[in-house]
DNA sequence: CTAATAATTTAACGATCGATCGATTAAATA
DNA sequence: TATTTAATCGATCGATCGTTAAATTATTAG
């Protein structure tokens, strides 16, 4: 037997790919075997490679169109409701944690293998995927250089301050889960909070500002 | 040939420890094969069977005396410079804060197995090591809720924030490198002031209120 | 010196791994 | 209807996996 009844191309590596997601979020992708997957999805394990060449492309397609996804919905988020120029830095870390714990809460398996499984890519997806995440912390970094600049942000390191917000964010997929005792939206109110208390010293901030320390 | 001149067993097993620590943290457990770890030794497989019973048994070992030595060690740091009750609640949150992010820097390879590797274990060992885990979050818990209690700390729930300071800190892991920009207690006095920025509302705290700090 | 024991080796087991091959079938095309 | 193409299957390849058994050597106790 070939080509079941009512499926097709496109639609079975569409199901591939989501049950990959679910086994490499769950085990990790040394511990997700081809003939496992094939198992989850259905098909026999030679069928995968009609649609992915290996097991690494497989992963490499995943991490790389996750990051994609969470640059152009960023962008989008941008085009939306802050028409680019006009907000303050302080807005525009507030929006970008949102929406960093928004995407988060509703795609935690793309986000958690984004983060877990860069060890086991090999060089040239690593650097593919490095790039995009490089790209990714850099629009966090704008943001953070912008609130120095102008004296509403009061932050000993750019890039120090950065990382930490993005372990802190990204950390939420270890422990949150939907229906649990608190809900998508007062996580997010709660983690928004905590980033902006991060960039902003309150105290310092009423007082006069000069030379606060760049970078 | 057999016990090669001048080793012993236990020399042996704390090679054996040393080498696993080394791939699981930079390839992962799933993708360390017992051959490779014996030839990172410099002995046989089989060797290592005399070691460890299994190779799951060999990460819950590794695993365990992580979360051991990590609370014993927090234990001593508290006999050490606080002799317990008389420090306020945001001091002690610094001293955990300053310990955390020490113990991260100076083992990075075992916390780092210890908060990934999870997934890996057995439910037997799963448990195990998950219950010493959160009797380290609740020692960063019970300060978080004295602050509270005592309204120094302005949060909206303990366990957010516990879980977002430990993601954060943990993170440093992941970029930190020893002999990079940054010195290790640069980054130590960085993030201790993150934590702190996270705890205290600087502006609430400035102003008149009832019932604030003890000491 | 001898016997017991601890540590390691060589060799191999069965299972499973990622990947490939050719055959087969369903749908699309002409 | 005949032909082509996309998609899947059954079977299997060689490699590697975790683990074990038996033999061998080094150290220690009496």
């Amino acid at each position: 037997m070939a080509r079941t009844i009512g499926s097709n191309g496109e639609e079975t590596a569409t199901r591939i790919r989501a049950c990959a997601l679910e086994l490499i979020a769950s085990r990790g992708f040394e511990a997700m075997s081809m003939r496992g997957l094939a198992a989850a999805v259905g098909v026999q394990s030679a069928a995968l490679y009609h649609h992915f060449a290996t097991k690494q492309a497989l992963l490499a397609d995943l991490m790389m169109s996750h990051m994609r996804d969470l640059l152009t919905a960023w962008q989008k988020t941008c085009a939306d409701h802050m028409a680019g120029q006009t907000a303050t830095a302080s807005d525009r870390l507030d929006a970008f944690a949102r929406f960093h714990i928004r995407y988060h809460i509703s795609r935690p398996q793309e986000v958690f293998i984004a983060y877990m499984e860069l060890r086991s890519l090999l060089p040239i997806h690593y650097n593919a995927v490095s790039e995009l995440r490089r790209d990714y912390e850099n629009l966090l970094k704008a943001i953070l250089q912008d609130g120095v600049d102008d004296g509403s942000f009061q932050i000993d390191d750019i890039h120090v301050t950065a990382m930490a917000i993005l372990a802190m964010l990204t950390g939420i997929t270890t422990w949150y889960r939907p229906g649990g005792r608190l809900s998508a939206s007062a996580v997010e109110m709660q983690y928004a909070a905590m980033v902006r208390r991060m960039a902003v010293d309150e105290i310092g901030e009423s007082l006069p500002v000069q030379s606060r320390a760049k970078q």
